[in-house]
DNA sequence: ATGATTTTGAAATTCATTTTCAAAATATCA
DNA sequence: TGATATTTTGAAAATGAATTTCAAAATCAT
């Protein structure tokens, strides 16, 4: 699973004054084949499977120059560390959130960014990025809820 | 300006086990009274005009009851410190962010939600909350750059 | 290759938030 | 009311994610 979009990360750094190394290149390239939504702990973790001396200051170094040059961009979700999420040009989408199990499924809404954007006009706002995050129960998760007959306790990603 | 929903904050307290203290009470009357979007520091400092021995713990801890029982909510903003909102029930509201000078106005849009709930089902997700946040630049900060000519420095939030 | 410049990794630092703990405040009950 | 058990407070320490520091290592242009 290879997305393409934009200039190679390698061009990129060139473009800007920045060197190539074996780290950098090798961090970008775990990011880019991984699933998306990884913490930094778990790039980290799997960059080391190639190459266990890297450290977890490069790891963030690189992910926020990808996030600067537009290939990651950074969430939230409700937790305290950050998660990264690939970028494709153009394309914006969003997410629901699984309370219970810590899923996370995307999804995108053509006519609810036309109404983001009707509100902003109204407001008199420039729009240039923004995050929609549903938090609820999946339905797998629900599922499991009726068969127990009793609440799973929540927030079961928080500890 | 008042805001009268749910049971008084010392009822609440009662209910839980939890003891109707000095600084609880002044800190959630502060609160209150307050307007929207506060970051702990500032509640702090308005609390503190009254009785300037309040500890940051202390009101770290009350807003976490605050948010616990419904009166507050917590959120980032894309920053690290978190802002507190007033909570009335039922009722939702999402944000317009200024990433130049930082001002947060409100909106609803139930037709928003409207289709946010279709995705949900779509996606067999039971929705209990979300966060709508649109990134921008607000009228005013416009109108300055409109007038200079020239691009603000951006994120002058984050310093 | 040489040498200027950048990057790396480990450890230290930052900063928001949480926890600890002894002293103070509060509620309960006799 | 007073004694006592329990909770809360505030200051300081701890936590944890993210950033910075700095000497050693790597890169790149010549």
């Amino acid at each position: 699973m290879e997305k393409t979009s934009g200039l190679p990360f390698q061009q990129l750094l060139k473009e800007r004054g920045l060197k190539s190394t074996r780290q950098r290149d090798e961090i970008a390239r775990v990011f880019m084949e991984s699933a998306d939504h990884l913490s930094v702990d778990e790039l980290c973790q799997r960059v080391r499977q190639k190459n266990p001396r890297i450290g977890y200051a490069t790891v963030y170094r690189t992910l926020k120059l990808l996030a600067q040059s537009g290939w990651a961009s950074a969430r939230q979700f409700g937790q305290r560390t950050a998660r990264f999420e690939h970028r494709t040009e153009g394309e914006h989408h969003d997410h629901l959130i699984c309370l219970i199990c810590g899923k996370i499924v995307e999804f995108a809404s053509g006519r609810i960014e036309e109404l983001q954007s009707r509100i902003a006009q109204k407001k008199g706002f420039r729009i240039f990025d923004h995050k929609l995050e549903l938090y609820g129960h999946c339905a797998d998760c629900l599922a499991k809820k009726e068969m127990t007959g009793k609440e799973v306790r929540e927030k079961a990603t928080n500890e």
